[in-house]
Parts: structure tokens; C-alpha cells; sequence
DNA sequence: TTTTAGCACTCTTTGTATTTGATTGCTAAC
DNA sequence: GTTAGCAATCAAATACAAAGAGTGCTAAAA
């Protein structure tokens, strides 16, 4: 489709631009690029890869800059994945070899050592909870008001709740509980937990209500709040020139905020392991502005959690696929 | 000091300086507060004011802005502590019954309640662990290599914390070793875990260091490990206009980025409930251009958790304090 | 046919005056 | 003790000019 010239010139653009954050004249490129060229030439380049809608204009007179088109060739076409150093590696290793004993955490470090290696945003979330099966229930007393509920899921998640009571209960009773609650819900997906379920139990044990309602509430009540997000180098944008203008900072900060947005994005990811949505290719208004790389850490096909970077339609996608690649081989490494 | 028009003018350049974040004229005051004097006379007023260091100009021929000496004098003086409509009494009261199972999470539910009602950033931090007691250490096998230990402290507060073996263990070994962990770390703070205890532990118990050293190491890394912060409505920041320099805005959310930062302020809260911090009365050079208030919530003479509120020097500190001892009557009452 | 030199044209950026309007401080009168 | 009145001050808005960077296009060179 392009001739080998175009395309160089197309990636010197965006590479030129991502690192500058200029316009990019015909000269800059030539002296930058060791261009065997006159600017003239470059010049038609410039203006054949502007008609077909890879390159933009800011003004009449003024140099190229990447159209989202002109982005969404070059991480098809022309970008490179192995753009990581010695150092990063190095760095990236170290971190990922500390012993993490949750995979939930195994998420979070993943992602602030993302987010420390490219200096974008990152936001995570470990595995969804919802799909996930139960593996184990464990009731402990704490004290005979007071009980706590580990539930072990199938991807060894592990979550905790405390339940309170309003009658004292005592070992025995917990010991009956934790089998008949393991009984009924060993290896059924967390959403089991329902009316039926209650009913049956209310039936099997001759416990009162007093003591039953508030377990299944409460573990009802952990299933289902949202997974927690995790964001890192918020901060960061704010060395990046394109948030030098107010309203696109306080629209950053905004969207950061929106956890429901974040989540829908995240969650939005398809097979692939990295997803990377430009402009206007992500779904939500909000985001039309930013660029989105989201990256699925998964074993076997157990999803692992998801960690998107947000960043300017200008990001280095090459550093970001790079280090992202990297990371997925590292991790199927452990 | 200050005879009663000096006064009443002083607060009403703060309040309506709070409001529009513009300096104050002397025609406007008399305007919105129907003073009884002409400009002129309003105008020596405040040039007194200013000669003792209450108000300061932006330039020769501007209005007046308060100085941090006038905001100090106003939140000493002349502020009104009960500036808290009903529909916020609703709200908080809402808010604060809904039932929270651990005092982490009441923690979070007052920043978060505090930061919706005023429109501010608010930053919290659970009870400190390290200063706590041990009351009781439950462990929990989960399977032969993994193992929940459960620590809880007088303040009620629980923290669970994984541990894996590289060998495998079984009940009876959790049995004696939680007996014999309870035995020597019960009622005591939670800095005891260290070398002495270390060797009494291999001493009493046969087991192998393969066990023992995983467990005294973990737990010693989750109470060592930092207390979790909670930030809230740093969006919200945006809105106010002394955020449209970008200067400021950036320093914002660095100084929200340095959790060693907030940490501190909220752990130099004096023996005061609630403490207010005006600019250069922050011992942090990053906080010197903003005024913090702390809010710390104790139960009797034990600290239940921290909240600070972040925000500009021309904050409405009426309300925030308003909100605060309204929160604080509240709690006390639950 | 491809490449390039050269130049007019466009548009941003920067700098400099000029004007407008809000506000004060001070003086003299009330 | 209070106030009217007015010169002085300064920020903010407006307008204009000059400089500079970059393009598109034409015509010539390769």
C-alpha cells in the first residue's frame, strides 16, 4: 500500500512527534533521519500521506502531525516490539521476582511496574470475581459474636469478610456451618449464593435466622462489590505537554475518577493479551481523546486480571507494546 | 485587639473571599454586607487591617485578599462552627449509620462522607498498627502449603495475611503453633515479633525453620508494612480556580502522590481533635501554598484513624469545621 | 519520470503600544 | 469620626506590527 519511502517518513512522524510533542517540519525530519532527500521531496510525501488521511495539519502552514489513522498503521505496521533496554529488563525483572503471595497483588505490582518503566497512567483490576468458582469455604470464630468467612476461589483468590451476630454462637455450630455451607457451595460459581440457598440451609440446620442471614448477606455483600481498582502515575500526565492545556488535564483527572468507566474499559479488552484503542476507536466519549493499551494476563484461559495504560493519543507505543510483551513472557516464565 | 467593625469587616472579606475567589473591593463589601458606612471609611478599615498584617493586596490597586495571619485570626475568633444545613445532617447521618463491619472501612466511609459534603480532598489512614496490642492470633490452614494467619488488635482492627510453605503441615501443627504463637505475642504491641522471639519459637517447638521462619517473617511484613491510605475527591480540586494555574495543579497532585508526605501530616495532628494548618504553618515546604485540617477519630483515649482535608488557603473553613464536629458528635454517639 | 531549488503565501508567535476600568490612598470638607 | 472627591496605579483587554517557520507550487535539473 505505501512505498517503503512513505512509510519511513510516516514512522519518522510519529516517532518524531511522540518524542517532541512539535509539528514536524520536512527539514526536522531530513536532519533527524539522515534523509537522503531535499525537504521538497519529503514535502510531497507529506502531502501524498496527508490526502490519504495518515497526516494532519494544525494550521495552514504548519508541520505534520500523526492522524489517529496515521497511529493505527504504525502500531499495525510499522512499530517495534522489542524497544525495551537493559536496564528496563533488568528493572522489570527485579520486581516481578519478589515474592507475591496474592494473585490480586501479582496484578497491582504488574501494573505500578508498567506504569515506573513507561511513565503513563496505569489502572488495574485483579480477577473478576463474579466468574470465578468457589473452591473453599472457611468460617473461623473470632469471638461468639463475631466470625470471620475466607472464601478460596478456583484462581487461589482469596477474600475475607468479617460477620457479625446478634446471639452468641459457638464452635460447634461454626464447625456444622462451614460443612454445610461447603456442602452446598463447593465448585458452584459465586453468584450461587441465592434465595434457594438460603431456604435449603434454613431447612438442614435448625440455626436461626439470626445466625444465618447474616453469613449469607455478608458474603453476598463481598461477592459482589466491584473488584477494587488500582491506579498508578496519575501524576505523571502532568509532565506530558498535551496537559499543559487545563481542560484536558481536569477531562484526565475526570475520567480517572469515573471507576465505572475504567472497569467498562478494562473489561472491554477481546482475545488478544494487548489491545490498543486510538482516539476515537474507544467506545466511551470520555476517552475519545486518549489513547488506551490494555493488557490481559491470563493462565491457561483463567483471566489473571486486566491493566490498561491511558495516556495521549501521542504515546510511545512501541515502549508500551515492548515492555507489555516482555512482561507477558516473564509472567508465563513464573 | 480589634474593635468590632475591624472584626466584622475581616470576616467578610474572608467569607466573601472564600466564595468568589476574587479580592475584595471595598464597594463590594458594602454592597453584599449592608454596611452603614461609606467606601471610604470600609477603605481606612482595611488599610488598618492591613498595616497589622490581616489582609494583603495582589497589587497597588487591587482589593483585598486575606493573609494567613487573617485566616488564622478568622478560624480562631470569628468563625462559625455550626454552618451545616439539614440536608447535609441528613446525608452525614445516612451515611454513618449504614453498617460498617471494620473500623478501616468506618474510616474510609467518614473521609469519603467528609469530601462529598464539602467538596474537598480528603485523605484518611486506618488506626496505626504498629502502636497496637495484639489481642489474638488466629491461624487457618487452607491447604498443606498455605496458611491464613488472622492477627487482631484492641482496637478490633483484623488483618489476615497468607503464608506458604515449602513444606507440607498439618492441623495439629497449626494447633500447637497457634498456641504457642498466642502464648508469647498476646496483649503485646505488635513490634514484638523479632529475634528473640524468633529462637524461643524453634526452641519450645520441634518444627523445622521451613515452617517457622515463613510465619514470623510474613506477619512481621504485614505490620510493618505502610497503613493503607484513601484519597477522595481529588477531582474535585479542578473546580476551584486557583487550580486553572497549572502550576498549582501539578504541585497538587504531587504532593497527593507522596504518601511519606501525607502520612506525616496526618500523623502530626496535636492532641486536639480536629487541627487546622494554614499555608506556611505546615511543616511540609510542598504544603506551604495549601491549608490542611486533620480530623482524628479516637474512642476514648484510642486512635480510631486520621482524615485530613487538603485544599486552598481560602478554604471555606467554616463548613469544614462545621462538618467535622458535627461527624465527630456523631461517632462519639454510635 | 523523479527530484530539487526557489519563492510567494499563510499562519503562529512575540513584542509593543494604547485604552479601559476597577480600585485605592489621600486630602479636605462635613 | 466619617465621607466626598479625585489623582494615581495597575491588570486586563485590544490592536497592530514584525519576525519566523513552514508549506505548496512552479519550473528547472537530473
Amino acid at each position: 500500500m505505501l512505498n517503503d519511502r512513505k512509510k519511513r517518513v510516516l514512522q519518522a512522524i510519529v516517532e518524531e512527534y511522540v518524542n517532541t510533542a512539535e509539528p514536524v517540519s520536512s527539514k526536522a525530519l531530513i536532519e533527524k533521519e539522515h534523509l537522503q532527500y531535499s525537504s521538497a521531496t519529503i514535502r510531497n510525501e507529506m502531502a501524498d500521506l496527508e490526502k490519504i488521511g495518515f497526516l494532519e495539519k494544525t494550521h495552514t502552514s504548519s508541520g505534520r502531525i500523526p492522524s489517529e489513522k496515521g497511529y493505527r498503521y504504525y502500531v499495525d505496521e510499522l512499530l517495534k516490539d522489542d524497544n525495551i533496554s537493559m536496564e528496563e529488563i533488568k528493572y522489570i525483572s527485579e520486581k516481578l521476582e519478589t515474592k507475591v503471595n496474592e494473585i490480586e497483588d501479582l496484578t497491582k505490582v504488574t501494573a505500578s511496574t508498567i506504569s515506573e518503566v513507561t511513565h503513563y497512567t496505569t489502572v488495574s483490576i485483579g480477577p473478576k470475581t463474579k466468574t470465578q468458582l468457589i473452591k473453599e469455604l472457611k468460617f473461623v470464630l473470632i469471638n461468639p459474636r463475631m466470625m470471620l468467612a475466607i472464601i478460596i476461589t478456583n484462581t487461589e483468590m482469596i477474600k475475607e469478610t468479617i460477620i457479625k451476630f446478634e446471639e452468641d454462637i459457638n464452635e460447634k455450630q461454626v464447625e456444622t456451618m462451614n460443612y454445610m455451607f461447603n456442602q452446598k457451595l463447593k465448585n458452584q460459581p459465586l453468584e450461587t449464593i441465592d434465595r434457594p440457598l438460603e431456604e435449603y440451609l434454613y431447612d438442614e440446620m435448625s440455626y436461626s435466622v439470626k445466625v444465618i442471614k447474616p453469613i449469607i448477606e455478608q458474603i453476598k455483600k463481598v461477592l459482589e462489590q466491584e473488584d477494587q481498582l488500582y491506579l498508578k502515575g496519575a501524576n505523571n500526565a502532568f509532565d506530558l505537554p498535551e496537559f499543559n492545556s487545563l481542560e484536558v488535564a481536569k477531562n484526565f483527572i475526570n475520567v480517572l475518577d469515573r471507576k465505572d468507566l475504567v472497569e467498562d474499559v478494562l473489561e472491554s479488552g477481546l482475545a488478544e493479551d494487548i489491545n490498543v484503542y486510538i482516539g476515537e476507536e474507544n467506545q466511551k466519549e470520555e476517552l475519545k481523546d486518549f489513547s488506551v493499551v490494555t493488557f490481559r494476563h491470563k493462565i491457561g484461559n483463567k483471566d489473571m486480571g486486566t491493566i490498561g495504560i491511558i495516556g495521549p493519543k501521542r504515546m510511545d507505543y512501541s515502549k508500551v507494546i515492548s515492555v507489555m510483551k516482555y512482561i507477558n513472557k516473564k509472567l508465563k516464565d513464573l
